[in-house]
DNA sequence: GATGAATGAGAGTTCATTCAT
DNA sequence: AATGAATGAACTCTCATTCAT
């Protein structure tokens, strides 16, 4: 089965975004001064607010970036694959993974910042990781009332597998001993027995 | 098959220590202020410091109570159960799933406030961590040893499960839609699944 | 005519409020900074918001206590004066000579920061100011009734009268060449004929 | 009498000019920020700059422009009075209320502004004031000796005049239910009862 | 055991102004 | 003549922490 694995082409971020995202992942949003991303981007404090409003605007800059392109990465995946259900879920599996070891900055802050950002912007992200979530659900809907998975309880199966490819940007190194293919495919074969998939 | 979802009976929190919690909850460590950790509590800001020496001893403090409070229970539900592998299986997925369902407060700070430790205190952290992580690596070698769960990865599958697990505390609500009893049951199909269990 | 132009007993103020006044007076409300006022005051700046939420509460406080000043002082001397129209005038237009001549600072900022105020605090100010007009309003209105004075616009006199003896804040100095006794009694003969009180 | 009361014809102010004074007015020199200014102007910043050294220039140009306006149309109001006492007093006063009706925005700024002047500018700008007082003073003194005016305060009245006269800027609408005319004909009844004009 | 008062340091943000283009 | 981009300095305000009482 050949999987691409092809570094996902995010659309660049500025690079005052770029450093506002490396210190979200390592401090977090309220652990980081706007000084410290000034300083990164290599501007003074007033040249970062000439392009950015706030530091909450850079936040949801780069939430809204993520969300959007893990799901535009999806909807690739799955419109690229064949329609049936394993093939499906195999590619938006193969897809979260990917992209969760491929861009773990956005990714890690696309669930752990969630909190942080003001009102209106928190439900438009909830509404976004919903509808990706909902894309798993689909996928696996589907494979279970075609007979395919076997999964009694396809509504938890579909959460614990998007948590267990999510969490993949916790931790995962590309230099580390695992190259991104074996990635993908060691988690391909566990996602696939977690919802009983068949053969 | 009888699962004891008896709520897990933690040593209680100070009155201090449960504000600081609630708040590093809902802020963060670095979007709580020591001021609000006070009024929650009911104390004035000194009379806080009175009884802890800083804000990082508190997040501290709480971060030891979760860590060792679950290997704890995960020991005891381990020596409480049959020694075969799938018993061990079942009683570490249930006590995992069971502390981030009742106790969604300490677990969620537990693993989203490891970079707001100071260096000492997150090493041990991590290192408690890692021991948590590996008795759950041990049960799953000791299956796939044993030829009781078929797994390829038993590495990936172990952390993967501990992460399904784990996101509970996320998500899960007492008031929602499925008891706890439930739940456990469900996230127990679902790891067996994941793992290849016999049967 | 005694006139008794002992210094008006004004409740006194805070040490920082003495001092965010003297600024105020001197640079205006924007172009004050909390740090000179800290300064002034002899304290840090958190020293400073321990006391006072923000710069415009302090800007509130002060304004009201102006205003709630002059308006006790206005009906002290009216309950003290006789009760024909040409005593009352006296008697108020000698309390605003005096007010204006001896809290000249107070008195200043009353009417020069009136648009740096919050939008509530101004509504609530300009009540107090309105009201304090009205007082002077009544007694030319009861005077003009009553025969004794012969304005022919009262409305306008009355503005015109608690202008000039506003303005009195703006140069008046107690070192200067008239004494506080001279200051009063020239105004009550200016004011008398502007209002064309008989004899 | 016939009063003139044509808009006096200010020499136009520069748009950007006109937006600083508008904003000066309605936040104060302090508080009102060089870009809001361009804004208002509908240029960039830097376009403004090429216009206007620096935001003390605009003050001070606004200044200078509203004291030589109002001096310039004083001087020509007496000039083309008749020239006993009561003729020149009436034009004056009439001139003073015009401009402050009229020409609201410099005539409250000329005054609110003052400390807001680097000290060279303000040194002139009193020096101005202190003319323009002079010109009601002389007439007055002139009344006085002449028999026409009896105050026993020439001096303090021709303060308390001008007072009343320059705060008409504080609350004149030209669409409220005084009629610029009706405006100057009361204040003159007014004015010329505080000096005690004969008649 | 508890608190009102205080502080140095630093937070996010805006200031007036300049410069390369 | 005009602008996008930049900056040092300063803004209001809050931080975690301490100390006299």
């Amino acid at each position: 089965m050949a999987i691409d694995t092809t570094p996902s082409a995010l659309t660049p971020l500025s690079p005052i975004l770029e450093a506002a995202q490396e210190c979200f992942v390592e401090q977090g949003y309220h652990g980081t001064s706007i000084r410290v991303i000034a300083a990164r981007a290599g501007l003074s404090v007033p040249g970062l607010y000439h392009h950015y409003r706030s530091k909450q605007q850079m936040l949801q800059d780069l939430m809204k970036h993520a969300m959007t392109s893990l799901y535009r990465q999806s909807e690739d995946a799955l419109a690229a694959a064949a329609s049936d259900p394993l093939a499906q879920f195999n590619a938006l599996v193969g897809c979260l993974v990917r992209f969760h070891a491929f861009e773990r900055a956005p990714a890690f802050i696309a669930y752990s910042e969630i909190r942080s950002l003001d009102e209106e912007a928190r439900r438009e992200h909830i509404a976004r990781r919903d509808a990706q979530q909902r894309l798993m659900d689909q996928v696996i809907e589907a494979g279970v009332a075609a007979g395919e998975f076997s999964t009694p309880h396809p509504t938890e199966a579909s959460r614990a597998i998007v948590t267990m490819c999510t969490s993949v940007a916790q931790w995962y190194r590309m230099d580390g001993p695992l190259t991104p293919d074996e990635l993908v495919d060691r988690y391909l074969v566990i996602a696939r027995m977690t919802i009983g998939a068949r053969g």
